[in-house]
DNA sequence: TTGTATGCGTTATCAG
DNA sequence: CTGATAACGCATACAA
């Protein structure tokens, strides 16, 4: 293994004027600086991580904990951990997944903490964190967060309904009291108001067969020429069925819009119209949230919200 | 933060003590062992990972490396990872998920590695690797790895057809050749000639659109009474859809298994009898072996394969 | 069986 | 601006 002092042998200094270069290289004259560099690069020099942990009191591992009770195989996930290790694995950090949330504290130190699925319940324990944390997805508890701009999305979704000529445009929302839930209502809402529409909302719990079964109950009120907005890909995936099962032409007399873009709306069929999250984006903001939120030895970072994407298929018109 | 040395004053022992209560407790005797153990418990001392790194020459840090290229949103490997990590996690391991091939074996260190998705060329890169490496998933290499049993799988979704008296039994292969696929042929071949059967075998590239083109193309070579034995429930999926728009029923006159168990078979609808692979109990096999191998100096591990369930549902008859 | 001295690779501190 | 030294927390080798 190539050390610190291997370099320093090889340019003709001392090991601290080696680890200023790394660290501090406007401390050292650009002369210095060009000879480690260059004798660094012939070595192959890579640092010793856990050295620089153990000197600098510092473990270069970031927690992720997931603290909603999900299936562990909902894909949604799956991209933000993905993006999430590409932001730290750049950095020189790794990731170690919390699988208890009792042990997020406990067990091997970390830098700091990147959390999602938090409920109201939760918030003692992440204020009794001692190191830094950001959140993922919008909180109205005054966290750090990273998460898609959840109005901008559904206004999207709506105009393009609205642009398509859908007569009626009906929200199918899910029944939490959640924030991002909230906002992607008020999308829709703010949106129909300014057509002088007026917002027709119904909540359904988050899951395909419940939007189907919905469809299927009330069919007789929803006249052709409708659109449904979904909450999720989900929720539109039990829409389609049911309008199918009910005979309705897709996306001829109804058109079906969904929300995440992650895996199942390419599985549905037709092919869903959705609004996509930049899922594994918003794991790379995270991680560089976090790491300069450490940098900057916990300061504030405020929110960062990024702008979905309109994916336009064939539940909707041409 | 407390220390070893913190736990020695508190016990009154010495540091080595302390450390040899934790690495080789047979070493130290019983009546100092409860004392230290007891002051460890007392000051809730948890060994500095990165300090523990350093002194031994080890990361504490695994791998994770993906080789095949994946649409990042596949919820397989969601599980997968989370088993892993899990497995991990249980030890003081970090994993590291590596985003680019190519930066496998440089940036930071880790101890070993996990790998899936190799081909043929990926051969000599994996033999280049200085640290020990298990792989997930059968191989004709001789690597270690951990896999669910795909023959006895297709066995158990075969004999359950012939027990349900389907009189045609098809089966839907993937056309890649990778020993996996081959297993699944074979528990399928062997069960139909035990029972004095003739199989018959497609090979279709993995994806339900196509599955669903290929049934409906070739719609009166099947005649009612078939079972369609699918070597993914991606091919199942399109299946089940190909059979409801060409008019069959599901199940009574067509039965469809599919294999995985990984969120589309709940998808479907109607929801999949298929061949549940324990992907996340893999992962923790995997974690598992790999440290095992660490702990034996990177002693040859051979084979784990756990057999799958077969899980019942509504694409088969009652 | 237990304790002492030393080193792992890096960085902060302080002296030159 | 550069270099010597000590310290981070733990484990190995050796001594008692």
């Amino acid at each position: 293994m190539v050390t610190l002092s291997d370099v320093a042998k090889q340019a003709n200094v001392s090991k601290m004027t080696v680890s200023r270069v790394i660290n501090h290289p406007e401390q050292v004259t650009p002369e210095l600086r060009d000879l480690v560099e260059a004798a660094m690069a012939a070595l192959n020099y890579h640092p010793n991580v856990a050295a620089k942990a153990l000197a600098n009191n510092r473990t270069n591992v970031i927690k992720v904990v997931i603290l909603e009770d999900i299936d562990t195989t909902e894909p949604y996930y799956m991209s933000l951990i993905f993006g999430i290790a590409k932001g730290l694995d750049k950095r020189g950090y790794a990731l170690q997944l919390v699988t208890d949330r009792h042990r997020m504290n406990g067990g091997n130190r970390a830098d700091g903490f990147i959390v999602t699925g938090e409920r109201a319940s939760d918030i003692p324990l992440l204020e009794m964190l001692n190191e830094p944390f950001v959140i993922f997805g919008e909180n109205r508890y005054g966290f750090d967060f990273v998460d898609s701009d959840n109005k901008a999305g559904t206004t999207l979704a709506t105009e393009y309904a609205l642009a398509k000529n859908y007569q009626s445009i009906v929200f199918l929302g899910i029944d939490v009291k959640e924030s991002f839930e909230y906002s992607r209502e008020a999308g829709y809402i703010n949106t129909l108001q300014q057509h002088q529409k007026i917002p027709q909302i119904h909540r359904l719990s988050n899951h395909s067969r419940v939007s189907q079964a919905f469809i299927c109950d009330r069919w007789e009120k929803f006249a052709p020429d409708t659109c449904f907005i979904c909450a999720s890909d989900r929720l539109a995936l039990g829409v389609e069925r049911g309008i199918i099962q009910k005979g309705g032409r897709i996306p001829e007399d109804f058109g079906v819009i969904g929300f995440d873009g992650v895996f199942l709306d390419q599985v549905a069929n037709p092919q869903l119209t959705t609004v996509k999250q930049p899922v594994e984006q918003l794991g790379e903001l995270l991680a560089r949230m976090l790491l300069q939120k450490l940098a900057q030895s916990g300061a504030q970072q405020g929110e960062v919200l990024v702008t979905p994407e309109l994916i336009k298929r064939g539940s909707t018109r041409e």
